[in-house]
DNA sequence: AGGCAGGCTTTTA
DNA sequence: TAAAAGCCTGCC
């Protein structure tokens, strides 16, 4: 068990209700467990002066967590740049929705939760996912003595029946899973070399699976290869756009960091 | 080429 | 009953 303190924007339950991972559960004493590929981490805030404590070692939080949770990112800054006399609208979803940040998560594992994602709301997508977890995943024990399951392996989603598959609620969205996982499991589809490029490229070639559009394609860009200048357009940001920025949204102005933007304007619109 | 209508599983509000 | 962090197919 270690203690931290954290200078930067930084607010687990913002995080966790952000809609970029769905996998963060709250525990006791305003904690949430967190599972990141072959890792699990119990988080707690301590106090109101940044303070947290974790069930992880120095070394664990340094190559892993502080990686995961992109501690070298200041989000302080790319909040700050916004000025409120310019653009009120965004100033104040920055305020209001201060401490989310954009987390490194798992390519693979953003990818298929983002196809999952589609046309559903937050609980249904958390819950389609837990179940894929339950029943490809490999099962583990926290430090608290819970249980949990990591993320499946591309080869295990594979390896499911179809009745297993079916289990896990994916509606129509089942064939796109079971294809993805295949092209990733064979070799067909390699996440790492098609994320290398520019964006339009990167875009392109995400569009180009089975079951991926170009909403599915910027959440996969945005939160799953860390390019925070992606902008996933759903339908919150469709109604933002169309209710403050009549005369057209200022992306030049704010690259490199308009996926940041857009995620506090998303969670902004969201809850209030 | 690019745009549009209709269908799609299931859950949630 | 409509909407939900949409996409695919078929048609024009």
């Amino acid at each position: 068990m270690i203690t931290i303190k954290i200078t930067d924007d930084f607010d687990l339950k913002r995080i966790a209700d952000s809609g970029q991972c769905f996998r963060w559960q709250p525990i006791e004493e305003e904690g949430y467990r967190v599972i990141h590929e072959d890792h699990c981490l119990c988080i707690w805030k301590v106090d109101d002066e940044g303070n947290y404590k974790l069930d992880c070692t120095e070394e664990e939080y340094k190559d892993i967590w502080s990686v995961y949770l992109d501690m070298e990112e200041d989000y302080r800054s790319i909040r700050e740049k916004i000025d409120e006399g310019i653009d009120s609208f965004l100033y104040e979803a920055c305020e209001h929705e201060c401490g989310i940040r954009i987390l490194r998560q798992n390519p693979w594992e953003a990818l298929i939760s983002f196809i999952i994602s589609q046309n559903r709301n937050i609980p249904a997508i958390k819950a389609s996912i837990e179940k894929l977890c339950e029943r490809a995943g490999e099962k583990r024990i926290d430090s608290r003595g819970e249980l949990y399951y990591t993320f499946p392996r591309p080869e295990a989603i594979v390896a499911m029946s179809d009745e297993a598959l079916a289990e896990c609620k994916l509606g129509y969205r089942d064939k796109y899973i079971r294809n993805t996982a295949e092209a990733v499991a064979c070799g067909e589809l390699d996440l790492e070399s098609i994320s290398v490029g520019t964006d339009e490229e990167i875009l392109s070639k995400l569009m180009d699976i089975y079951g991926v559009g170009k909403k599915v394609a910027s959440c996969m860009l945005l939160f799953g290869l860390h390019h925070l200048d992606a902008f996933p357009i759903d339908v919150w940001i469709k109604r933002v756009l169309e209710a403050e920025y009549v005369d057209g949204y200022p992306f030049d102005t704010y690259s490199p960091y308009n996926g940041v933007y857009q995620q506090y304007m998303f969670a902004y619109y969201r809850n209030r």
